[in-house]
DNA sequence: TTGTACATGTAATTGGTTACATGATTAC
DNA sequence: GTAATCATGTAACCAATTACATGTACAA
């Protein structure tokens, strides 16, 4: 599913990026997958050509470099015209809201399809996976404390504890009757 | 963007509004735009496609009906080959976690690249746009205490109740900063 | 020498959206 | 008579994913 982000989410989250530090794809997707998973996942591909069409509408340059003997590095830079175009996806970014989709909700709406214990033991299983994805994020909220990375995580994991309590207080209310 | 749900997501939808009343695709389209519109946006061409291939997989049939001289309609119910397919479809999403993507917070990793009170004044629109929402939708979970509507709407509105509360709090520690 | 990391790219397929086309009925 | 609702469907376009292709460097 083409999650996390649509055109202008794409362009805001590569730009940014590279205004931080030109690089090339290749280690454009490397750090997304690395660090920022759960915020966009961009499959190698799609940034590949994401990044051409930017470059094609001169929102970035390229230039090609090669390290010693290693293959040679498409490396995108900024240009004057991409920062203006990034401020204005930022601004409308930050003062929109777009609400989340969420892909689990759908089978909320089902659950009197299935018999009380099934239900309660297939969300038991949901509830272990929430979880386990908070241990996994709470340590990074703390680790990045003052970096740029800290409103994004913070945010994320704020979601995943009222998805937590929530998914908890169902099952409460679904055992007590 | 392809929103609120994959193939697996749609399939479900649609075989559970199906499985709740046989109806034609017309009219699937109008209930989900009028009353699920937030858990997922199918747009017509695509709902006739997939219940194309529902039927062609043999997960529902077709019969074509009339009523008078209006159009006709092209009334779909479930096979029990479909029903299968549903309760399986529900079990793997029921258990499941798939964390939601949130298109907004990509601007959140940028907050450093716009002044501070620009920064503020932008995310008090956004909070604004949350309240609105908030404002619409609380109701509909008082309304719907009953129906089977009641966990997912209860679920979004949580989800809005975090955001808000989140979105809040930033905003006061950039003021008091 | 076998596999993994580095680095880019193309081609085939799939799937969604937009826009277009049709035609009857009902309400103003 | 003109607009909105009912009802389906097609065609053109665009975008994303998967799989394929290439080649070096380095580590086990």
């Amino acid at each position: 599913m083409t999650i996390g982000s649509d055109g202008a989410g794409r362009d805001l989250l590569l730009l940014g990026l590279l205004r931080r530090w030109g690089t090339h794809g290749y280690q454009l997707v490397d750090f997304l997958e690395r660090h920022l998973a759960f915020l966009a996942d961009l499959k190698r591909p799609t940034a590949y050509a994401q990044l051409e069409r930017l470059r094609r509408d001169g929102h970035v340059t390229v230039q090609s470099e090669r390290e010693g003997n290693r293959p040679q590095r498409r490396v995108y830079k900024i240009t004057p015209g991409g920062e203006a175009y990034f401020m204005n996806l930022l601004r409308e970014n930050l003062e929109r809201f777009s609400p989340a989709r969420f892909p689990d909700a759908i089978g909320l709406y089902f659950l009197d399809s299935l018999p009380p214990d099934e239900v309660q033991a297939l969300l038991r299983e949901r509830l272990a996976a929430i979880e386990a994805r908070l241990a996994e994020f709470r340590p990074k909220v703390a680790e990045h404390q003052h970096l740029a990375a800290y409103p994004v995580l913070d945010h994320y994991v704020v979601h995943l504890e009222a998805d937590r309590a929530w998914l908890a207080g169902l099952l409460r209310r679904q055992e007590g009757a």
